[in-house]
RNA sequence: GGCGGUAUCGUCUAGGGGACUAGGACACAGCCCUCUCAAGGCUGGAACACGGGUUCGAAUCCCGUUACCGCUACCA
């Protein structure tokens, strides 16, 4: 058995498009499955369009996500002598053939079919010559392009996603395989490189389906072994049209910085169009791998459904190893201002008992840090609702915050199971609910109607500054009332 | 228009002739837990596109219809 070669074949003209990283992770699950080889190849033939900024994002949006290559990556736009020659090898054979038409005329006549209703066709014998007449031409130096001459017959395959898949070959047209000015056609391309790379299995996006029968045609006429082909299907925006732009972030880099962790993206991506045949969801890579198959893809198109991907991002926030967490949200916090990643690396454990508590009640890791505001910086900032609802009796509320600071100020030892205890009892001593301290303390000391747990919040904001909060927010009543 | 592909809850999906009263997850609603919020647990509503076959038996196999998607370039 052949060693299994497969790769991923983008055109670098924009960002790593979400169905483009799906592609790229079935590609790369299969060969690390199979013990195979991943490939990356920039496909930069469209000169006009392809530019090195999107190779670029092309390349950082892959290693975000982990899906590293395992050979140098292979430019298209480097290798057109070989397709030049490959096309002429084609021509010379007698499985193509010039066409001296001139582009202009080619396309008036398929508006003309076009207008009338009529499917277009390249017609073989307007462009067939004899000897002499192409003789003639070629001494003039008359441009021409090649066409591949479409046998009889039909094209069929097994497509790994699929099962048969077969065209008539009456249905494709005498294609262009060489254009007029000696540059190649996407098709040429391919099918020249992946022959080239020794590719076993060219798994791509649906909308090559109809590229391949033309493509298995030059492998043949090549007289190459044609490989397997598997064609996953698309990912649609909510309104069930291919994803696009105006269906909001479609680039891998925007769920980066939208604050997902690529495990999530990974896993996310490969449910859509995947399933390991159970129930089984929240995988992290090592299962992924494990568990992937030929047979659990799926030939339906899928629908991106951010709200999972958010629901998922909770998942593996939740599961990921707190150090690695802190690694990736720490520069954020810096950026947010915060604190510095040098300080953050000095408290070391206290950020990690932020984290910690945090990381549950977050979807993105830009929640963490928003929700983290709280446990840094002096002043609080009381929200009007906060107050609205927690602290409507300005006098008995003050009366009360004061008793906790007192309280609080007593404690030996700053640990939640103390405070709890030293709380509680103050509760009961004035006969009132626990609440009814827990609830105006967390207005004292975040601002807010919700937080972590209220002895959490306590412990990591520091005693120091847990005791000045609850003594300016008796203040702020004092003033109020 | 031609050609190709696809069709299970709103969404992602399980399902490979009998285990289907069609399962799970997201989202939604309710309840529990509870100092609030999350997380978690429980409960609920919600689907086999339609029509014909094949078969003792069809969500599963076949055909047709419909709908949707893709391709239809000297773009990739």
């Amino acid at each position: 058995m052949k060693r299994p070669r497969v790769r991923f074949a983008p055109s670098p003209t924009g960002f790593l498009h979400v169905g483009g990283a799906r592609t790229a992770l079935f590609n790369w699950l299969y060969a690390k499955k199979f013990d195979g080889d991943f490939l990356l190849r920039i496909e930069d033939t469209d000169r006009a369009r392809s530019t090195d900024e999107s190779t670029r994002a092309i390349f950082e949006g892959l290693e975000w996500l982990g899906l590293t290559w395992d050979e140098e990556v292979v430019y298209q736009g480097a290798n057109v002598e070989r397709h030049y020659a490959d096309a002429h090898r084609l021509l010379d054979s007698g499985a193509a053939y010039r066409d001296f038409t001139p582009p202009a005329e080619t396309e008036r006549l398929r508006h003309e079919a076009e207008a009338r209703g009529d499917a277009y066709r390249f017609d073989r014998d307007t462009a067939t010559l004899s000897d002499a007449e192409t003789a003639e031409k070629l001494a003039r130096h008359e441009p021409y392009a090649i066409r591949f001459k479409v046998p009889d017959g039909v094209t069929e395959w097994h497509d790994v996603v699929h099962e048969r898949i077969a065209f008539p070959n009456r249905d494709i047209e005498d294609f262009i395989i060489l254009r007029s000015d000696g540059t190649p056609v996407y098709n040429m391309a391919v099918v020249s490189d992946d022959i080239a790379m020794g590719i076993t299995l060219v798994m791509r996006g649906d909308d090559h389906i109809s590229n391949t029968p033309k493509q298995i045609l030059l492998y043949r006429a090549l007289g190459a072994e044609v490989p397997q082909f598997g064609h996953v299907p698309m990912i649609h925006g909510a309104d069930g049209k291919k994803l696009s732009k105006r269906h909001g972030a479609t680039a891998v880099g925007d769920y980066q910085h939208l604050g997902f962790l690529p495990q999530s993206m990974l896993n996310f991506l490969a449910l859509l169009g995947w399933s390991p045949g159970d129930d089984t969801e929240v995988m992290q890579l090592p299962e992924l791998i494990e568990r992937f198959s030929m047979h659990g893809l799926h030939a339906k198109a899928a629908i991106f459904d951010t709200k999972k991907l958010e629901w998922m991002n909770g998942q593996h926030l939740a599961l990921i190893p707190i150090a690695e967490l802190a690694h990736i949200v720490a520069p954020l916090f810096e950026t947010a201002g915060l604190a510095t990643v040098a300080e953050l690396e000095s408290r070391r454990e206290w950020f990690h008992g932020v984290l910690e508590l945090l990381r549950v009640r977050a979807r993105l890791t830009d929640e963490i840090v928003q929700l983290a505001t709280t446990f840094f910086g002096e002043t609080v900032a009381y929200d009007a609702e906060a107050i609205g609802k927690q602290w409507r009796d300005a006098a008995v509320t003050g009366e009360i915050l004061q008793a906790t600071h007192d309280r609080l100020a007593t404690l030996e030892s700053w640990e939640p199971t103390a405070m709890e205890d030293a709380l509680r009892k103050l509760a009961e001593e004035k006969g009132i609910s626990g609440g009814k301290i827990f609830q105006p303390l967390r207005v004292a000391l975040t601002g807010k109607t919700v937080s972590p747990g209220i002895f959490e919040v306590l412990l990591y904001v520091g005693r120091e500054h847990s005791l000045a909060r609850v003594a300016a927010a008796v203040a702020f009543l004092k003033q109020d009332a």
